[in-house]
DNA sequence: AGCACGCCGACT
DNA sequence: GTCGGCGTGCTC
């Protein structure tokens, strides 16, 4: 039996502690198993990531482990191993990383609350021919990734669960990666009713020690097939044979937290370790995606074009806001009263991030853009008035003449949804309205029961954000208005083209679900901007071509490789300051491995201008959460590896005085 | 991350 | 005369 345990915990300390395995604990301290350990002055859960019988050297004295937490191990050495790569791939401990792979339960529970509906309603499904096609190219596997893309009720389901039994049936097992809400129970039921008792279902409605014990049955081998939100791509099983990640381009899989995986890398890079297939699927893919499927060695496209049940597509137009007085377009108004006199239902979009002020013209729509960045300025009121990049810090002075068109007719604003609520109400005051957002969306009743009231035709017009384009769908809905399609392109983010034109054809989707009727209002001030025409005709793409060439031009992801550095403390002054020291200290860095490479290669395949470089640094957008200040430093770079190394090697020198939290975000999806 | 030790400013 | 700020260092 082994004399000492090296142990990780969840602090931010890079080092595994050795502790001394006393003789009563010598069969239950092994690798997986989680320990209470002294440590300093008080106590933590450690997690046993090794054994050894060698001493180690007498520079400090070994304490013994206090306690262990768990009768059975609850990972393996692939954990470990996983656990390593995250921490130098994420910039942070393997104790953190660990620890939040790792369910957080304490006690074995009872058996989750799922609803064991056993009436297995297992309709066996004809598969179209796309789909027929796209199940035995999986099976295939001459590529290790695939990319089911299609449009809602393109029935990428079946597939991926035609697939599964396929993989299930050669004895290994299966990850079923969902958006954090569409973990409903209709799938859950569909799924479980399908692979009968094989299923470890790891919804979010979970207590912690009832994911403990689904973790549990999947260490032990007693499921085939795990399905649940972000985190589910860390189930531990031992002969993993494919990954389906369902609707891809979901923010949702990048965890908000440290350490900030993405369960797409995750998930890729367990598949490559495994050598298993990773599948994803969505109608809208992220670029990054987009640029992999480019390579067919290594991922290959399988296109479902059409709808399983047929239907017509929604008709889309769009409407120039240039000289509209109203939020309401004088065409939208005509629509929505044309489908009220129907009796049929209207959804408004509003996009939630359109509150932020920025410039803008009124007569010819002309935005102020910083000049590095391509990206919107923001107004700070601050010092008179000054034009801010978030990006990268530059500022510039607000202008009261359109420096386009020459009008004055300019200023600094959003569209609120207060105004659009209020014009609804004007426009069509015999019609019941309600609001769905952020702040109603935080009462889960009131939104069961706002939702309920529209489904039930109680409520003519919805008016909502984000939230009600996903996943939602509503029988009586007839026309879809988006309010201002530009708004989430006035953020000061590289991403905004792509999230925009995911949101309109994801909206579009809706529409036309159940009628032929089916129509979307999408009213902009900047017709002719590629997210939106292409969106319109349904031309995707085109879309990511150019989008593609975009990003490659400004050289952003995924060309290269962001990590962006948040700095926060209670004090303003020192925030900045530790913010300006760091960014020195990684130019620094930047500019000796330039030189470095100069040096080394003059051949074209290493340019000094291939080098990692501090992309700027600045106040967060949000400068000030819950009394913390808020700087952050990019780092950009078209090599990933150097881009790390360069973080990796500040991180390690720079002393972070007290008061000082850093957190790191590689491959930051979004930046506030 | 915590938690201790240690050294300089305004208060019972 | 002390309480308390946060800078520095350590944790197997």
């Amino acid at each position: 039996m082994a004399k000492y345990a090296l142990v990780v915990a969840a602090i931010p300390l890079k080092q595994a502690f050795t502790y001394g395995i006393p003789e009563n604990m010598a069969y239950s301290v092994m690798v997986g198993v989680r320990v209470v350990v002294p440590f300093g002055r008080r106590e933590l859960t450690g997690y046993v990531i090794g054994t050894t019988d060698e001493d180690p050297d007498a520079s400090f004295v070994v304490k013994p482990i206090k306690r262990v937490i768990d009768h059975e191990p609850l990972y393996g050495l692939a954990e470990v191993d996983l656990a390593a790569w995250m921490a130098r791939f994420y910039l942070c401990s393997q104790g953190e990383a660990i620890a939040t792979m790792i369910p957080g339960g304490r006690r074995d529970s009872g058996m989750p609350a799922l609803d064991v509906d056993d009436s297995p309603d297992a309709i066996v499904t004809t598969l179209t021919d796309e789909q027929r096609a796209a199940v035995e190219a999986i099976i295939a596997r001459e590529v290790p990734m695939y990319y089911l893309y299609g449009v809602t009720g393109s029935g990428k389901t079946e597939v991926f669960l035609q697939a599964a039994e396929a993989v299930i049936a050669q004895g290994r097992q299966v990850i079923y990666l969902v958006p954090e809400i569409t973990l409903t129970h209709q799938l859950a039921r569909q799924v479980s009713s399908r692979f009968e008792g094989k299923v470890a279902v790891l919804h979010s409605a979970l207590t912690p020690s009832q994911r403990l014990a689904q973790w549990k049955k999947i260490k032990r081998g007693e499921v085939m097939m795990a399905i649940g939100a972000r985190s589910a791509v860390f189930a531990p099983f031992g002969n993993l044979g494919l990954v389906i990640i369902d609707e891809e381009h979901e923010n949702s899989y990048k965890s908000g937290s440290s350490p900030r995986y993405h369960a797409r890398q995750v998930a890729q890079k367990r598949c490559q370790d495994c050598n298993a297939t990773l599948v994803m699927g969505s109608a809208t893919p992220s670029l990054e995606a987009w640029k992999l499927m480019e390579d067919d060695t290594r991922m290959r496209r399988l296109h479902l074009p059409y709808r399983v049940a047929g239907g017509v597509p929604p008709k889309v137009s769009v409407v120039n806001m240039l000289g509209e007085s109203r939020t309401i377009s004088r065409a939208l108004q005509t629509d929505i009263q044309r489908v009220l006199d129907r009796h049929r239902q209207v959804i408004l979009f509003l996009n939630r991030r359109g509150f932020s002020y920025f410039f803008h013209c009124r007569s010819c729509g002309y935005e102020m853009k910083c000049p590095h960045c391509s990206v919107a300025l923001t107004y700070h009121k601050e010092r008179g008035g000054e034009m801010v990049c978030h990006y990268c810090g530059y500022r510039g002075r607000p202008i009261n003449v359109c420096p386009e068109c020459g009008s004055l007719d300019v200023g600094y604003s959003g569209f609120g949804t207060e105004m659009v609520e209020q014009e609804v109400g004007v426009l069509f005051p015999y019609a019941t309205v309600a609001r769905l957002d952020t702040d109603s969306a935080k009462d889960k009743d009131v939104m069961g029961k706002v939702l309920d009231d529209f489904r039930a035709g109680r409520i003519d017009i919805l008016l909502g954000t984000q939230m009600v384009a996903k996943g939602l769908n509503f029988p009586g809905v007839e026309l879809v208005g988006i309010v201002l399609a530009d708004s989430g392109m006035n953020i000061p983010d590289f991403r905004a083209q792509e999230r925009t034109f995911s949101l309109l054809v994801q909206v579009s989707g809706r529409a036309g679900r159940y009628n032929d009727r089916g129509r979307v209002v999408i009213q902009t001030f900047r017709p002719d901007n590629p997210a939106i025409t292409y969106a319109c005709s349904g031309d995707v793409a085109s879309f990511y071509e150019q989008e593609l060439q975009v990003r490659k031009e400004t050289g952003f992801p995924p060309y290269s490789r962001l990590i962006n550095l948040v700095l926060r403390g209670r004090n303003e002054r020192k925030v900045s300051d530790t913010t300006r020291s760091l960014a020195n200290l990684l130019e620094d860095l930047c500019s000796r491995m330039s030189e470095a490479m100069d040096g080394r290669s003059s051949g074209a395949d290493a340019s000094s201008q291939d080098a990692p470089q501090v992309f700027g640094w600045s106040e967060c957008p949000l400068e000030k959460i819950a009394g913390n200040w808020r700087h952050h430093i990019l780092m950009l770079g078209r090599d990933p590896a150097r881009v790390h190394a360069v973080v990796g090697r500040a991180l390690e020198s720079f002393q972070v005085p007290s008061g000082i939290y850093i957190e790191v975000d590689v491959d930051p999806l979004q930046l506030l």
